[in-house]
DNA sequence: AAATGATTTGCAATATTGTTGCAATATTTT
DNA sequence: AAAATATTGCAACAATATTGCAAATCATTT
Protein backbone atom coordinates (compact mmCIF):
# COMPACT_ATOMS: atom_id res chain seq x y z
CA UNK A 1 0.00 0.00 0.00
CA UNK A 2 1.57 3.18 -1.26
CA UNK A 3 0.22 5.50 1.40
CA UNK A 4 1.72 3.53 4.25
CA UNK A 5 5.11 3.59 2.65
CA UNK A 6 5.02 7.36 2.26
CA UNK A 7 4.01 7.86 5.87
CA UNK A 8 6.62 5.50 7.21
CA UNK A 9 9.32 7.06 5.11
CA UNK A 10 8.38 10.40 6.64
CA UNK A 11 8.58 8.93 10.12
CA UNK A 12 4.89 9.46 10.83
CA UNK A 13 2.44 7.17 12.54
CA UNK A 14 0.24 5.32 10.10
CA UNK A 15 -3.35 6.24 10.85
CA UNK A 16 -6.63 5.94 9.01
CA UNK A 17 -7.07 9.69 8.57
CA UNK A 18 -3.62 10.18 7.17
CA UNK A 19 -3.97 7.30 4.78
CA UNK A 20 -7.32 8.56 3.57
CA UNK A 21 -6.15 12.12 3.00
CA UNK A 22 -3.03 10.92 1.27
CA UNK A 23 -5.20 8.74 -0.92
CA UNK A 24 -7.16 11.80 -1.98
CA UNK A 25 -4.00 13.52 -3.06
CA UNK A 26 -2.89 10.51 -5.07
CA UNK A 27 -6.29 10.34 -6.72
CA UNK A 28 -6.47 14.04 -7.44
CA UNK A 29 -5.19 15.53 -10.65
CA UNK A 30 -4.37 18.92 -9.25
CA UNK A 31 -3.83 20.65 -5.97
CA UNK A 32 -6.34 20.53 -3.14
CA UNK A 33 -7.59 23.13 -0.71
CA UNK A 34 -8.60 22.36 2.83
CA UNK A 35 -12.24 22.71 1.79
CA UNK A 36 -11.85 20.17 -1.02
CA UNK A 37 -10.75 17.59 1.47
CA UNK A 38 -13.26 18.37 4.15
CA UNK A 39 -16.17 18.41 1.73
CA UNK A 40 -15.18 15.28 -0.11
CA UNK A 41 -18.19 13.04 -0.03
CA UNK A 42 -16.50 9.81 0.90
CA UNK A 43 -14.68 11.30 3.80
CA UNK A 44 -15.62 11.65 7.41
CA UNK A 45 -12.78 13.25 9.24
CA UNK A 46 -13.03 16.05 11.73
CA UNK A 47 -12.13 19.51 10.46
CA UNK A 48 -9.49 19.83 13.12
CA UNK A 49 -7.85 16.61 12.09
CA UNK A 50 -7.72 17.77 8.50
CA UNK A 51 -6.01 20.99 9.55
CA UNK A 52 -3.51 19.14 11.66
CA UNK A 53 -2.85 16.49 9.07
CA UNK A 54 -2.17 19.04 6.35
CA UNK A 55 0.18 20.88 8.65
CA UNK A 56 1.99 17.68 9.52
CA UNK A 57 2.29 16.73 5.87
CA UNK A 58 3.75 20.12 4.99
CA UNK A 59 6.27 19.87 7.80
CA UNK A 60 7.23 16.38 6.70
CA UNK A 61 7.67 17.40 3.08
CA UNK A 62 4.90 15.16 1.81
CA UNK A 63 2.92 18.05 0.40
CA UNK A 64 3.74 21.68 -0.27
CA UNK A 65 1.76 24.90 -0.28
CA UNK A 66 0.93 26.96 -3.31
CA UNK A 67 0.35 30.67 -2.86
CA UNK A 68 -2.90 32.15 -4.14
CA UNK A 69 -4.68 35.48 -4.11
CA UNK A 70 -7.99 34.26 -2.78
CA UNK A 71 -7.60 33.52 0.86
CA UNK A 72 -7.08 29.85 0.43
CA UNK A 73 -4.00 27.74 0.54
CA UNK A 74 -3.59 25.02 -2.01
CA UNK A 75 -1.68 21.87 -1.22
CA UNK A 76 -0.06 19.51 -3.65
CA UNK A 77 1.98 16.35 -3.38
CA UNK A 78 5.67 16.76 -3.47
CA UNK A 79 7.62 14.73 -5.93
CA UNK A 80 9.40 11.65 -4.63
CA UNK A 81 12.63 13.51 -4.44
CA UNK A 82 11.24 15.93 -1.90
CA UNK A 83 12.44 15.72 1.64
CA UNK A 84 11.44 17.48 4.82
CA UNK A 85 12.75 20.99 4.94
CA UNK A 86 13.28 20.96 1.24
CA UNK A 87 12.57 24.17 -0.59
CA UNK A 88 9.97 24.10 -3.25
CA UNK A 89 11.47 26.60 -5.56
CA UNK A 90 11.73 24.23 -8.37
CA UNK A 91 8.56 24.14 -10.34
CA UNK A 92 5.91 26.54 -11.55
CA UNK A 93 2.26 26.21 -10.59
CA UNK A 94 -0.51 26.80 -13.05
CA UNK A 95 -4.02 27.75 -11.98
CA UNK A 96 -6.64 27.38 -14.69
CA UNK A 97 -9.16 30.22 -14.62
CA UNK A 98 -11.69 28.05 -16.40
CA UNK A 99 -11.77 24.73 -14.57
CA UNK A 100 -10.06 26.13 -11.51
CA UNK A 101 -7.67 23.22 -11.21
CA UNK A 102 -4.13 23.81 -10.15
CA UNK A 103 -1.37 21.87 -11.83
CA UNK A 104 2.20 21.45 -10.80
CA UNK A 105 4.23 21.98 -13.92
CA UNK A 106 6.98 19.74 -12.73
CA UNK A 107 9.06 20.33 -15.80
CA UNK A 108 8.98 24.09 -15.72
CA UNK A 109 11.70 25.35 -13.47
CA UNK A 110 11.34 28.66 -11.71
CA UNK A 111 14.00 30.91 -13.22
CA UNK A 112 16.42 32.71 -10.96
CA UNK A 113 16.03 36.45 -10.77
CA UNK A 114 18.61 38.99 -9.83
CA UNK A 115 17.49 40.86 -6.74
CA UNK A 116 18.59 44.32 -5.64
CA UNK A 117 21.69 44.40 -3.46
CA UNK A 118 21.07 43.31 0.09
CA UNK A 119 18.09 41.09 -0.55
CA UNK A 120 18.80 37.49 0.30
CA UNK A 121 16.42 35.00 -1.30
CA UNK A 122 15.51 31.75 0.42
CA UNK A 123 12.51 30.53 -1.49
CA UNK A 124 10.78 31.52 -4.69
CA UNK A 125 7.27 30.77 -5.83
CA UNK A 126 5.85 31.32 -9.25
CA UNK A 127 2.17 31.00 -10.03
CA UNK A 128 0.77 31.37 -13.52
CA UNK A 129 -2.92 31.89 -14.12
CA UNK A 130 -4.42 31.10 -17.46
CA UNK A 131 -6.19 28.41 -19.42
CA UNK A 132 -5.03 24.85 -19.09
CA UNK A 133 -4.66 22.29 -21.80
CA UNK A 134 -7.93 20.55 -20.96
CA UNK A 135 -9.97 23.73 -21.26
CA UNK A 136 -8.72 24.89 -24.66
CA UNK A 137 -11.17 23.40 -27.08
CA UNK B 1 -3.97 66.38 -1.35
CA UNK B 2 -2.55 63.35 -3.06
CA UNK B 3 -5.25 60.88 -2.04
CA UNK B 4 -8.04 62.87 -3.59
CA UNK B 5 -6.24 63.06 -6.88
CA UNK B 6 -5.76 59.31 -6.97
CA UNK B 7 -9.42 58.67 -6.23
CA UNK B 8 -10.64 61.15 -8.80
CA UNK B 9 -8.32 59.81 -11.42
CA UNK B 10 -9.83 56.38 -10.80
CA UNK B 11 -13.33 57.78 -11.13
CA UNK B 12 -14.26 57.01 -7.53
CA UNK B 13 -16.18 59.11 -5.06
CA UNK B 14 -13.93 60.86 -2.62
CA UNK B 15 -14.87 59.71 0.85
CA UNK B 16 -13.25 59.86 4.25
CA UNK B 17 -12.75 56.11 4.50
CA UNK B 18 -11.11 55.86 1.14
CA UNK B 19 -8.81 58.77 1.81
CA UNK B 20 -7.80 57.33 5.16
CA UNK B 21 -7.06 53.87 3.82
CA UNK B 22 -5.16 55.29 0.89
CA UNK B 23 -3.17 57.38 3.33
CA UNK B 24 -2.18 54.22 5.17
CA UNK B 25 -0.85 52.73 1.97
CA UNK B 26 1.15 55.84 1.18
CA UNK B 27 2.57 55.87 4.69
CA UNK B 28 3.39 52.17 4.68
CA UNK B 29 6.69 50.88 3.45
CA UNK B 30 5.44 47.50 2.40
CA UNK B 31 2.25 45.72 1.54
CA UNK B 32 -0.72 45.59 3.89
CA UNK B 33 -3.15 42.87 4.80
CA UNK B 34 -6.77 43.50 5.64
CA UNK B 35 -5.94 42.92 9.30
CA UNK B 36 -3.20 45.54 9.25
CA UNK B 37 -5.68 48.14 8.17
CA UNK B 38 -8.47 47.11 10.45
CA UNK B 39 -6.26 46.94 13.49
CA UNK B 40 -4.45 50.17 12.84
CA UNK B 41 -4.79 52.19 15.99
CA UNK B 42 -5.68 55.50 14.45
CA UNK B 43 -8.43 54.10 12.33
CA UNK B 44 -12.07 53.61 13.02
CA UNK B 45 -13.68 52.18 9.93
CA UNK B 46 -16.13 49.34 9.86
CA UNK B 47 -14.76 45.94 8.86
CA UNK B 48 -17.17 45.74 6.02
CA UNK B 49 -16.10 49.08 4.65
CA UNK B 50 -12.48 48.00 4.69
CA UNK B 51 -13.34 44.87 2.74
CA UNK B 52 -15.34 46.81 0.20
CA UNK B 53 -12.77 49.55 -0.12
CA UNK B 54 -9.97 47.12 -0.78
CA UNK B 55 -12.07 45.37 -3.37
CA UNK B 56 -12.89 48.65 -5.05
CA UNK B 57 -9.26 49.70 -5.06
CA UNK B 58 -8.21 46.43 -6.65
CA UNK B 59 -10.87 46.77 -9.33
CA UNK B 60 -9.81 50.33 -10.02
CA UNK B 61 -6.16 49.41 -10.27
CA UNK B 62 -5.10 51.52 -7.31
CA UNK B 63 -3.75 48.55 -5.42
CA UNK B 64 -2.95 44.99 -6.41
CA UNK B 65 -2.96 41.67 -4.64
CA UNK B 66 0.05 39.62 -3.71
CA UNK B 67 -0.35 35.88 -3.32
CA UNK B 68 0.84 34.27 -0.11
CA UNK B 69 0.85 30.85 1.49
CA UNK B 70 -0.76 31.81 4.76
CA UNK B 71 -4.43 32.45 4.20
CA UNK B 72 -4.08 36.17 3.86
CA UNK B 73 -4.04 38.44 0.88
CA UNK B 74 -1.57 41.25 0.81
CA UNK B 75 -2.31 44.48 -0.97
CA UNK B 76 0.15 47.01 -2.28
CA UNK B 77 -0.08 50.28 -4.15
CA UNK B 78 0.23 50.08 -7.86
CA UNK B 79 2.74 52.23 -9.58
CA UNK B 80 1.44 55.36 -11.29
CA UNK B 81 1.50 53.66 -14.60
CA UNK B 82 -1.04 51.10 -13.51
CA UNK B 83 -4.50 51.26 -14.91
CA UNK B 84 -7.68 49.40 -14.20
CA UNK B 85 -7.64 45.93 -15.66
CA UNK B 86 -3.92 46.09 -15.97
CA UNK B 87 -2.05 42.88 -15.26
CA UNK B 88 0.45 42.92 -12.51
CA UNK B 89 2.83 40.51 -14.02
CA UNK B 90 5.58 42.96 -14.09
CA UNK B 91 7.38 43.00 -10.82
CA UNK B 92 8.53 40.55 -8.21
CA UNK B 93 7.36 40.66 -4.60
CA UNK B 94 9.66 40.05 -1.73
CA UNK B 95 8.46 38.88 1.69
CA UNK B 96 10.98 39.22 4.46
CA UNK B 97 10.91 36.28 6.84
CA UNK B 98 12.44 38.38 9.57
CA UNK B 99 10.46 41.63 9.69
CA UNK B 100 7.57 40.19 7.74
CA UNK B 101 7.30 43.20 5.47
CA UNK B 102 6.48 42.74 1.84
CA UNK B 103 8.23 44.86 -0.71
CA UNK B 104 7.39 45.42 -4.32
CA UNK B 105 10.62 45.09 -6.19
CA UNK B 106 9.48 47.41 -8.91
CA UNK B 107 12.67 47.04 -10.84
CA UNK B 108 12.74 43.28 -10.92
CA UNK B 109 10.71 42.04 -13.83
CA UNK B 110 9.07 38.65 -13.70
CA UNK B 111 10.82 36.56 -16.33
CA UNK B 112 8.77 34.79 -18.95
CA UNK B 113 8.72 31.03 -18.72
CA UNK B 114 8.04 28.56 -21.45
CA UNK B 115 4.97 26.51 -20.58
CA UNK B 116 4.08 23.06 -21.88
CA UNK B 117 2.09 23.02 -25.10
CA UNK B 118 -1.54 23.93 -24.64
CA UNK B 119 -1.15 26.06 -21.54
CA UNK B 120 -2.14 29.66 -22.18
CA UNK B 121 -0.80 32.11 -19.61
CA UNK B 122 -2.71 35.24 -18.66
CA UNK B 123 -1.02 36.40 -15.52
CA UNK B 124 2.12 35.51 -13.66
CA UNK B 125 3.05 36.15 -10.07
CA UNK B 126 6.41 35.67 -8.46
CA UNK B 127 6.98 35.86 -4.74
CA UNK B 128 10.38 35.56 -3.15
CA UNK B 129 10.81 34.89 0.53
CA UNK B 130 14.03 35.73 2.24
CA UNK B 131 15.78 38.42 4.23
CA UNK B 132 15.37 42.02 3.22
CA UNK B 133 17.99 44.69 3.13
CA UNK B 134 16.89 46.26 6.41
CA UNK B 135 17.20 42.99 8.33
CA UNK B 136 20.69 41.99 7.24
CA UNK B 137 22.88 43.42 9.93
C1' DA C 1 -0.58 -10.89 22.12
C1' DA C 2 -0.86 -7.89 26.04
C1' DA C 3 0.75 -3.92 28.47
C1' DT C 4 2.86 0.41 28.40
C1' DG C 5 3.79 4.88 26.71
C1' DA C 6 3.40 8.13 23.07
C1' DT C 7 0.75 10.02 19.54
C1' DT C 8 -3.43 11.14 17.30
C1' DT C 9 -8.29 12.01 17.07
C1' DG C 10 -12.79 14.14 17.89
C1' DC C 11 -15.58 17.09 20.56
C1' DA C 12 -16.72 21.43 22.51
C1' DA C 13 -15.88 25.96 22.95
C1' DT C 14 -14.03 29.99 21.13
C1' DA C 15 -11.80 33.18 18.00
C1' DT C 16 -11.08 35.06 13.64
C1' DT C 17 -12.34 36.17 9.04
C1' DG C 18 -15.57 37.08 5.30
C1' DT C 19 -20.47 38.08 3.34
C1' DT C 20 -25.26 40.00 2.73
C1' DG C 21 -29.33 43.07 3.12
C1' DC C 22 -30.90 47.26 4.34
C1' DA C 23 -31.62 51.81 6.30
C1' DA C 24 -29.02 56.01 7.18
C1' DT C 25 -25.61 58.98 5.52
C1' DA C 26 -22.54 61.19 2.42
C1' DT C 27 -21.22 62.41 -2.28
C1' DT C 28 -22.03 63.78 -6.96
C1' DT C 29 -24.90 65.67 -10.39
C1' DT C 30 -28.51 68.55 -12.03
C1' DA D 1 -30.23 73.43 -2.95
C1' DA D 2 -32.69 69.38 -4.39
C1' DA D 3 -32.58 65.05 -6.67
C1' DA D 4 -30.16 61.10 -7.94
C1' DT D 5 -26.52 58.09 -6.96
C1' DA D 6 -23.14 55.88 -4.28
C1' DT D 7 -21.13 54.69 0.13
C1' DT D 8 -21.22 53.51 4.95
C1' DG D 9 -22.29 51.11 9.26
C1' DC D 10 -25.05 48.00 11.67
C1' DA D 11 -26.87 43.55 12.48
C1' DA D 12 -27.11 39.09 11.46
C1' DC D 13 -25.03 35.35 9.63
C1' DA D 14 -21.70 32.12 7.38
C1' DA D 15 -17.37 30.23 6.89
C1' DT D 16 -12.86 29.34 8.44
C1' DA D 17 -9.32 28.57 11.93
C1' DT D 18 -7.47 27.52 16.76
C1' DT D 19 -7.08 25.49 21.54
C1' DG D 20 -7.54 22.31 25.47
C1' DC D 21 -8.64 18.02 26.88
C1' DA D 22 -10.42 13.31 27.37
C1' DA D 23 -10.97 9.15 24.63
C1' DA D 24 -9.18 6.34 21.17
C1' DT D 25 -5.54 4.66 18.30
C1' DC D 26 -0.85 3.41 17.19
C1' DA D 27 4.05 1.92 18.12
C1' DT D 28 7.08 -0.37 21.16
C1' DT D 29 8.45 -3.38 24.54
C1' DT D 30 8.03 -7.32 26.89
Amino acid sequence: MQQEAVLKKAGLSVTESRKTILELFFASEGALAHADIEKHSSINIDRVTVYRTLQTFVESGIIHQIPTTDNTILYALCKDSCEAGHHHDEHVHFICVSCNKTNCLDDVIVPKVKLPNGFLPLQTAMVVKGTCIDCRN
